[in-house]
DNA sequence: GTGGTCTAGACCACC
DNA sequence: GTGGTCTAGACCACA
């Protein structure tokens, strides 16, 4: 299911970008599969359709769907883009860690401790 | 040297904050030695006065340095909060991704993947 | 054969006439030949039999073929009005870059270059 | 300056981002320089805002542009980017035309005639 | 019904 | 003041 959450302050229309992409990763959406239509979406959600059309928009633009005016919107043959953009964030995250000349090792240790920090959660 | 991306997205003030965290960290700037003033810096960079403001009194929250009046502001003891804060947003880009559903071992090979390129650009 | 791709931004009748006109400039229908009835090609293709009615009046209205009530459309004479209309777009795209300024050796040039690419593939 | 044509059917804010890549093509804008502010430009052609602010976004996206929060829009160092996106539209119709089978020569001869009739109009 | 475009007017952070 | 985001409601071509 595509989700959002309002008290998140990214922005909704990336909330959307990444929650299509987090199911195409997952494999809930296959190639060819249509995704709601904005109105559709926007309804459900409480949105305003422009909002989810802005998503659509750029989830178009980066080869992740493609839209067809009068049919909806399909997911396209995506070679991994999907679970790139999910990833965008972390990668320019860790560009700029290892700039400001903290090691690899350090950043690996980060991410074990907070893994271990989230499987407790559960 | 302290320094600005106008074309970067993250707002000035951070960018000011960060750029001085990074001196710390490397060294460059030492316990007790004096920043530029904000009139200065401003000054050099182009930038509004305020904007150098809002960095120095973050930073000031912060604990990594300390303003005198009159004098001028200089780096706090406790250099290990500069790198913290760099890696601060490391670790938020690390919760996202794992959020997002990636997993821990996606994320450590981005980093192996990312630390040998930046060798190889030596 | 006559074909559609439901990515292209290009209205669906308008591939279809084009697709058509392609059949005709290669030869592969020629004068007199009898086209697939609108409801035939729409069930192929998987489409609005609406549109593909749409598409076989523009093609009738533009002298590339002809109706026979309760027979069908076939091709008419005068093949080279079919090129002509592959040709269209072309023009217009040559006017539109002329206004807005580029030069006509520039755009040879951009024939040029991705003609050798069109042999390369081969 | 940067202008509209109301009477043409492609979209206002495509005509924007056309109008500003022929400026900096012609050197009119060059690398740094400011872009009138959305509001200002909008102001000044009788637009929506938002309507320039689409185009200002996806030249940006395009890495035409870049812009600043706070300050305005700035054209970016752009490797001829400009040019090429005004030559968008006909590269693809040459590769159109070429996949439809029609010449080269063919296509060159067709751009010597209309630019001799652009000649002409003077 | 769909997506695409446009207008109008609002709020926000940043400078 | 700037750009960025969001809402509301309108019209269009296409299917």
């Amino acid at each position: 299911m595509i989700s959002i959450d309002p008290s998140d302050k990214t922005p909704i229309f990336e909330q959307l970008c990444r929650s299509v992409c987090r199911e195409i990763a997952a494999g809930d959406l296959r190639e060819g599969d249509r995704l709601p239509s904005a109105r559709e979406l926007a309804k459900l959600l409480q949105l305003n359709p422009n909002t989810v059309a802005k998503a659509y928009g750029l989830l178009e633009r980066d080869g992740i769907i493609y839209s067809v005016a009068g049919k909806g919107c399909f997911v396209a043959k995506h070679g991994g883009k999907a679970s790139e953009k999910l990833t965008e964030n972390f990668r320019s995250a860790v560009r700029e860690a290892l700039d400001a000349g903290v090691s690899a090792e350090e950043l690996i240790e980060i991410i074990k401790a907070q893994s271990k920090d989230k499987e407790r959660e559960r």
